[in-house]
DNA sequence: TACTATACATAGATTCTCTAGGCATGTCAA
DNA sequence: TTGACATGCCTAGAGAATCTATGTATAGTA
């Protein structure tokens, strides 16, 4: 199915907020509720193994920084990671139409 | 998260379709692809044991039927179905406003 | 001192959807 | 009459995504 990229997932939300500026894993929890008005209420059992995955990928690289004297770990999005914010944005266009038209066959 | 209910995700697709009319499982197949214009291909694997699960949370009802030599089996929403759909339709306006206001808050 | 916010992390469970099969009937062409 | 294809239902097992629950540690505040 369509489901398969799982569009509309927590990727193309990261790889979003990442296309825009370098972050923390703590900030894309807390800028993700901010513009989403709470619906998006990330668990960081789900973020920190989704970084460290999109890591592993290519999609992303990170760095450490010690910022008031806590260890703060970056991440910036990568050549390889546009490439995939590029392609989950088109699946997930396809997706929402797709399911608006099913549910907007009848009016 | 957002993500608990899987806004748009099968459930809603199938309740729709039913809230129109009664459809067996194979009908709903071409039916969906129909309407998403092949976005949506569902399996049977997918569909008959969700069917299935809808049936006993009791938002759906069944009944078979000799249709040209072949038995099919029909299914109907129930009013608790229509209120599922209600509310899965709701989740999912929510949770597409909410992706796109991630999306295109950078402008 | 205790609570809250910040900041990272892992383990295990759940849920959804998929892949890969099986069974049976009817139709049409070779 | 044999084989392919569409119709029509089904289950078992696997994979991926996300959740719950928990642990560690520092800084600020009541």
């Amino acid at each position: 199915m369509a489901r398969e990229q799982n569009p509309g997932g927590i990727d193309l939300l990261i790889l979003q907020l990442l296309s825009e500026k370098e972050m923390y894993g703590y900030e894309m929890v807390t800028e993700l509720a901010k513009r989403s008005q709470s619906v998006f209420r990330l668990k960081e059992g789900t973020l920190y193994p989704l970084l460290h995955r999109l890591e592993k990928e290519g999609a992303v690289s990170a760095y450490e920084e010690k910022v008031e004297g806590r260890v703060r770990r970056y991440y910036r999005i990568t050549r390889r990671g546009r490439g995939k914010l590029r392609e989950q944005r088109e699946a997930w266009v396809r997706y929402a139409g797709a399911v608006n038209a099913v549910l907007c066959a009848a009016g």
